[in-house]
DNA sequence: TACATGGATGTAATCGTTTACAACAAAATG
DNA sequence: CATTTTGTTGTAAACGATTACATCCATGTA
């Protein structure tokens, strides 16, 4: 061995954290080599390679990823532009985002943009800035301009929405045909007076999928859309239809809410004024958020697999990293349906009531004394 | 002026993405103008200045911010270590957080721990990697062992919860107090047997503290716990709750619920066996998450102020940023007691429902057909 | 023996900023 | 008028990794 014992004590030495170079000098190798065992370790001799991650081990070395960025031209940082991160459904296919991309080695910047067109903007432009290499937009709206696009586009893959005037790959459910399953659903259990509260269905086009497919199954069994009514994906808006439904001379027997959030809203207001779901109404949400299980009434829903939407939208976003000039075919999945509580036969609702639901068999007992 | 116009025809002409040299060219200055420009505008002169700002204009130019961190040594990340950014009141919290480190020029790289330690030692590896300036950390677990951080810790801010082992300022709602607060309201409806389902008061420091709290104010009042159940943060604890509840001998007549998940778990299992809130008990979360008013019943909560917190979080962490070694003081803020329907007066429930609530009276009238 | 081949390693330029230091001119001071 | 001060700008060396290219040495082959 041609140890210069010099070097040897001087390589224990550092002063901040240790480099490449520290790393280099104790395993009495070049820089090169080291880079090389990180990053093409099948390159190195065995030999050497043992002795770079001994060095690497001792010096506590870690990469710095603003160099590695720096040269590379590449971030391994993804950014998600989402409306907002308090949205129960957002939030969740923004868990299957992560755990993909972190399991892919990027990391994952968040940012909302609370359908703010400068932030989106100050936003989209990380990666110009090389802080991100690719972006995932959640919120259906696109992040500038398309023409401020067209040259230098970053991979951009949408999520849970295809993005008005911006062809890119998209990943999503296929919310028209569910929209039709859960509505077929409703005309099964005996409806024939339907309600549709929508999404903004001019900008979101998950919103004129749903309100689509309510149109189609119903003119399929040559029933009009007893009432319909468009406003925004939350709760406060839920309350709103629920509103103009009590004042409805021939209310709708049924209401397919676009979302679960808007469901939730129209079902408490409704339970404010003394209406009970579904005794007197029935109700079906979209999405599945944890909470449709444990609301009362428990909700009838469509279940969006909001992991396998994360884990497609990152690989086909990888893809579009990889191979930049050929954009992969967006990815549809299928909805299920869930059938909890709040939607029930038409019928007679107080008897029907009796029969299906212990619960409020109890309650009646209670009212009796 | 000495323009040459070789240079200016050159100016116009880039390959990829204009860079600090192209602009420097362009308006005819070194880069270190350019960058003076840009970073300490008051140091250039007002001429030098409006020729680069009108050369970083023409040219279209953005700083590359890995180069920038390569040399600054700052990346301009705050790094957020969230167990699950599904929840509903993390989410919100976060909002908070991300809106004012936005406004402060930092980016989030948003991490899901899952609770699970490889997973925290990988991120927390972001800060060495310069990915990120410092930590904000959601869950009140330590992200590496105590030992491990001793040497070399980054700026690290606790949120919502303190860490247990781990000496850093921290942000959150006075929960001890708030505990007291909402169980003093309880008392003030005449109820005498009060429950409470705690979090993790073993791990978690919020629990502790609303555990704490729930004890004392009912040794105030000279009065014993009529039960506890310990138990996680979600709905699945409180439904689990539920069915300890129901087969108690002498039931509570108010529960606390240690947050507002916990309580909508307890209500639907309650509801699904039978029972009605809060006409057979009285229940009260805390945080006062979206749907805590629009859940049936709506829940008499504490509302933390999650945009407080997220402010007051990012302006700690920003402060340790600037100063390392001087250490701000922890921040707590006050909770509000939020009244809605869950709770109400211990009376004869049936005469107390019809008296209090419209819906309840219609109901009523409804069973009697 | 001579020469081609291939594996392992080293040399040094490069990525795009920032900033210490030097240089210079103009203004202020004595 | 000489000298200091102030304000503005340029020069060039970092920051810490990656990688094209060169070099070296051990094989294999004719």
């Amino acid at each position: 061995m041609k140890v210069e014992s010099t070097k040897m004590k001087n390589a224990g030495l550092y002063n901040g954290t240790p480099t490449l170079q520290d790393v280099a000098k104790y395993a009495q190798v070049s820089t090169a080599t080291v880079s090389r065992a990180l990053s093409q370790p099948d390159v190195v001799s065995k030999s050497t390679l043992r002795r770079v991650n001994k060095a690497i081990e001792e010096t506590g070395y870690v990469v710095n990823e603003a160099a590695r960025s720096l040269r590379r031209k590449k971030s391994g940082v993804l950014l998600v532009m989402v409306p907002s991160v308090s949205s129960p459904f957002f939030s969740l296919v923004m868990r299957g985002l992560e755990a993909t991309a972190t399991k892919a080695g990027y990391g994952i910047l968040t940012a909302n943009t609370d359908d703010d067109t400068l932030k989106e903007k100050r936003l989209f432009s990380y990666v110009q800035q090389n802080r991100a290499d690719a972006v995932l937009i959640l919120g259906g709206r696109p992040p500038v301009k398309k023409e401020e696009l067209l040259e230098n586009m970053p991979p951009i893959v949408a999520v849970n929405e295809r993005i008005v005037g911006l062809d890119v790959p998209t990943v999503a459910v296929d919310g028209y045909h569910a929209a039709k399953e859960i509505v077929r659903y409703l005309l099964g259990l005996g409806h024939t007076r339907l309600g549709h509260i929508s999404g903004p269905a001019d900008r979101i086009s998950s919103a004129a999928d749903r309100l689509q497919g309510f149109h189609d199954i119903l003119k399929e069994s040559e029933l009009e859309p007893s009432w319909t009514f468009s406003t925004e994906y939350n709760m406060e808006s839920g309350a709103l239809a629920a509103r103009e439904w009590i004042t409805l001379p021939e209310r709708p027997t049924a209401v397919f809410c676009s979302c679960d959030e808007v469901a939730f809203g129209f079902n408490s207001a409704l339970y404010r004024n003394g209406f009970r779901v579904p005794r007197d109404v029935s109700v079906v949400g979209f999405d599945d958020v944890p909470l449709a299980e444990f609301s009362i009434p428990s909700l009838t829903t469509i279940r969006q697999p909001h992991l396998e939407i994360g884990i497609q939208a990152v690989r086909l976003l990888l893809q579009l990293i990889q191979n930049p000039h050929e954009s992969p075919e967006s990815v549809y999945l299928k909805g299920d349906l869930i059938i909890r509580e709040s939607a029930h036969r038409f019928q007679n609702h107080v008897v029907q009531a009796v029969l299906q639901y212990s619960s409020v068999d109890q309650q009646q007992k209670l009212c009796a004394t």
